[in-house]
DNA sequence: TCACTATATTCCTTGCCAAGAATATTCACA
DNA sequence: TGTGAATATTCTTGGCAAGGAATATAGTGA
């Protein structure tokens, strides 16, 4: 999880995860496209295939890096128990709208009083 | 998104955060039972609460630390364009053991070979 | 106002990491 | 086998971020 927080936390190797959302890149495609310097993005390749985030699959003489499923899925699990946070949020929102529509039937009921 | 990364990246930071989904804590608390000294807690309690992961609550002279939904939600909408990367690959398993039962039946039909 | 508790802040040092520049490696093809 | 294209690696430097120690601040109660 750690590795996975760090890889992503950089900001040229977010921009390249997100760029391979697009499917399989060669290293120069990813250069190009995002304005950064070949020998920048192999080490920020290497970084991403460390954490397991990408994989490498060999093309004549270029190199295809894609996305792998697992970090993905693993950060959704991770999340999971956050979940409830604003789950309980929009709970307690429900509660007070119900409590608010409670309020108006009985003021309704007994002829509104200001306010 | 590059904050809350960057945030989460920090190993102690990652194990305040879990420890903060029993509810707001004070940094003392924190500070004990993850066994951390106080002013390290404190410094990255600000970091969590720069990257909104956090908020606080005075109380008498201690703070209490919350967790807060939002970067979670954005964390899980930010992962949602992945989750095509895991169902595709379900789907391709899925393919495969259909193609695998229709061998099957086929090989039952003809009398099974060898292997 | 004083003393005590809880937390925040500052200063310092150290280690790590990203970029740049140069070079090495790998592979296809003539 | 040599050449060019695609990619990887090495080395160096600068900056930033985390921990430790010491100190400052806020808030409570006597």
């Amino acid at each position: 999880m750690i590795a996975t927080f760090t890889a992503l936390a950089e900001p040229n190797r977010l921009r390249i995860v997100e760029f391979l959302q697009r499917g399989a890149q060669p290293v120069g495609a990813i250069s190009e496209r995002l304005h950064l310097r070949q020998p920048q993005v192999s080490k920020h390749l290497q970084v991403l295939k460390g954490a397991g985030l990408v994989d490498v699959r060999p093309v004549a003489q270029q190199r295809l890096y894609e996305l792998q499923p697992a970090p993905f899925h693993d950060l959704q699990l991770w999340l999971e128990p956050y979940r409830q946070l604003w789950a309980a949020r929009f709970d307690a929102l429900d509660a007070v709208i119900a409590e608010l529509k409670q309020q108006e039937r009985k003021e309704t009921r007994h002829g509104r009083k200001k306010k």
